[in-house]
RNA sequence: GGGUAGGUUGAGCAGGUGGUGAGCUCCGCUGACUGUAGAUCAGCCGUCAUACGACUGUGGGGGUUCGAUUCCCUCCCUGCCCA
């Protein structure tokens, strides 16, 4: 048992763990929990994504209802829309969308790459111009914990410049880490708020030195939590797991939770569990369900096939969620293909279900010391869950 | 019954005033989606072909012509107006 730091009493947050990585080096999945004022978290975790505060087509009671301890927020979009102080004049940002559960923001460090056309990036900031009206604003990392902490996040996050995984080159990789070094101390001495965590992000793209330094880097400085940033890109499986195996046993001894950022593929994240990754957030089960497709057991649906028009089954037998208990593949094909507002709601309330509960059965594996046998079975089967994955054939779908 | 405007690929349209009509939007089919500018995007959507391409197609029939969606005759169908 391990608890973040010396002065833990009095952090914002603690992490407790529960059941460490065995030592005969089956597996560095490890059982925890982390505690804040406002509730705990146990991990390995997944966060749904809320970037506009709300995770779209669902409200606190559905978040709930799919088991959803925390969630994330955007620095960046709420900072834009509808602005960090007008919420913090409303009350901060769980009174303003409702959920009391944790909240972690990010930093906006992401958008800064995804809207990388709009970008000017120099050490002192990063300037870019508003998707939504075109206007030129500046984030620095002081503005950047000032906004979060104005939001009232229970986990800031420090800025940082991702480095997409590939279409890089080395000199970059290395100038986007060590400016998110020096961003990382500038955010730890920028907080203030004693009862806000802050987390910091290790970068060094996939260069396993660059890794190495920058995990060395962030993990010296007193953060409550480390992510590790740039990954869950467009890197194969294979350099994932490389980079992950250079992190983790660099924090090997350290106890403080480690989070994968933008992971959310289940298979993803049981390989990434394995190799030590405590939490993960990904936009990945409700932007695919508001698709139309959704997760089971036996592998990915589309629901907008026509296969489903006919189908009387639910999406998962024996699923607790809203969409399995009252209703039929047909009827979320029909409100699909009908544009019915009802079919977003229903299908992310199946796929956060789904993945929240497969994060239950990853921890009860690892209380159960049996989490490498899990891992052997989900990659026997290989699921449709994996997006590289094809599980459910046409034919088997319309079976009646 | 008379007049008038029309019948174009599932639907709705565009186009074409004698010289090769497969163009658009829906619908439909399939795929993608991983720190959310995404209830979005991409491909396909007459027939055959993996593809290159080939073929067919402008309501039906007939005529004129080297050549007809276009001109002529006739029939059918639809909207509107008048009886």
């Amino acid at each position: 048992m391990a608890t973040a730091g010396p002065t833990a009493a009095t952090r914002p947050l603690a992490y407790e763990i529960i059941a460490a990585a065995p030592a005969d080096g089956s597996t560095r999945a490890r059982l925890g929990r982390l505690t804040t004022a406002r509730g705990t978290v146990e991990t390995p975790q997944f966060m749904p994504v809320g970037t506009n505060a709300t995770v779209k087509a669902l409200d606190p009671d559905d978040l709930r209802e799919v088991g959803a301890s925390i969630i994330l927020g955007n620095t960046y979009h709420l900072y834009l829309r509808p602005g960090h102080e007008r919420i913090a004049r409303l009350g901060g940002l769980h009174r303003f969308m409702g959920w009391d559960r944790l909240i972690l923001t990010d930093s906006g460090g992401f958008q800064v790459v995804s809207l990388a056309e709009l970008r000017a990036i120099d050490d002192e900031g990063a300037t870019f111009r508003s998707h939504l009206d075109g206007s030129t604003h500046r984030f620095t990392p002081e503005l950047s914990i000032a906004v979060q902490e104005s939001l009232g996040a229970d986990i800031a996050v420090a800025l940082d410049q991702p480095v997409p995984p590939h279409s890089s080159r080395r000199e970059q990789v290395a100038e986007a880490t060590e400016r998110t070094h020096r961003w990382a101390a500038r955010s730890l001495a920028a907080h203030t708020r004693a009862d806000q965590a802050l987390f910091g992000i290790i970068q060094g793209g996939l260069e396993a030195d660059l890794r190495a330094e920058s995990t060395r880097v962030i993990a010296a400085m007193p953060f409550d939590g480390l992510c590790i940033g740039g990954l869950a890109g467009d890197e194969t499986p294979e350099q994932r797991t490389a980079a992950l195996d250079v992190v983790v046993p660099l924090l090997a001894d350290d106890p403080r939770p480690r989070y994968l950022m933008g992971l959310g593929s289940p298979l993803d994240m049981l390989e990434a569990v394995h190799r030590g990754v405590d939490l993960f957030d990904s936009v990945l089960p409700a932007r695919v369900a508001r698709n139309g497709t959704v997760w089971t057991e036996e592998g990915r649906l589309n629901l907008r096939n026509a296969a489903f028009l006919d189908d009387p089954r639910p999406i998962e037998a024996g699923c607790r969620c809203r969409a399995c208990r009252g209703f039929s593949r047909a009827y979320l094909a029909h409100l699909f293909r009908a544009d019915e507002l009802l079919a977003y709601r229903l299908a992310t309330c199946h796929n956060l279900t789904f993945t929240l509960d497969f994060m239950g059965r990853i921890r009860h594996a690892i209380a159960a010391g049996t989490f490498p046998e899990l891992v052997r079975e989900m990659r026997a089967r290989r699921t449709l869950m994996d997006p590289t994955e094809r599980l459910v054939s046409d034919s088997q779908a319309g079976a009646k």
